[in-house]
DNA sequence: CCAGTAGTTCAGAATTTACGAATTATTGAA
DNA sequence: TTCAATAATTCGTAAATTCTGAACTACTGG
């Protein structure tokens, strides 16, 4: 099977409409501090966004499995967009598309996240 | 034993104090539905605030035991507050607190809960 | 002291989550 | 085209969490 032919089965992966996300998906996917972690890195747009990116944000590294779980909630939940790029996929916060919906509840636990780590560091 | 001597022994329940609260406590406490909407109607202020007012939220009654936890883990998370009158519990939310801790977090959470209420109403 | 009401605790079942091993999807190079 | 390498998903099952009925505790007023 030649590259062109394969092109067209690539099966993209499952992201929910705008209308059907909610306000309980985003706060589950949010409650688990590994993926609260890897979102406020991705909303805030200044890290590699691929899975294996993040295989080392605590002191332990993440296993591979558990990582692709934790962004498939994150994606199932509407929070972020993935998208193949080649070997790896490439994720983007959908915070634009969330904040007319939910006006402020993003930035609000972005903002809350940030302020804790702060005053945890001292 | 009199009842002047059994006043002494009135556990009274855990709560966090406020620099032990977590965003992402907060967050989880409030990803599932029966406890936002617990939570959203004790920070409305307009409803009787014990335990079993809230057996009839959705449409099937959820069990006495189920609520109980429910009512912990909002406690123990520090959203709300859980005292004893008489033989029944006085529970009230901690906003004001909160909001000084994290400013806005929990008015994004409550605004976009009912946001997203109406919506589906219609 | 008793009966009644509100809420908690306990224990087992049901559900969900974590993660190693195997598998799939893709690339660039031989 | 075939192969080795890399990124990510799926699968199976072990571990952890949640749900809930039954038993229990904490209180009240009579």
């Amino acid at each position: 099977m030649s590259r062109a032919d394969r092109i067209f089965l690539m099966k993209p992966l499952f992201h929910p409409s705008i209308d059907e996300i909610t306000v309980e998906g985003i706060l589950f996917a949010l409650s688990d501090p590994v993926r609260l972690e890897i979102f406020a890195k991705l909303a805030g747009g200044d890290t590699v966004s691929n899975c294996l990116a993040f295989q080392n944000l605590g002191d332990r590294p993440i296993p591979k499995s558990t990582l692709s779980q934790h962004f498939k909630v994150l994606r199932e939940s509407g929070l972020i967009r993935s998208e193949r790029r080649g070997v790896e996929i490439h994720n983007t916060s959908r915070c634009k598309e969330l904040d007319k919906k939910f006006p402020g509840l993003i930035t609000a636990i972005i903002h809350s996240f940030s302020k804790q780590r702060k005053s945890s560091k001292k």
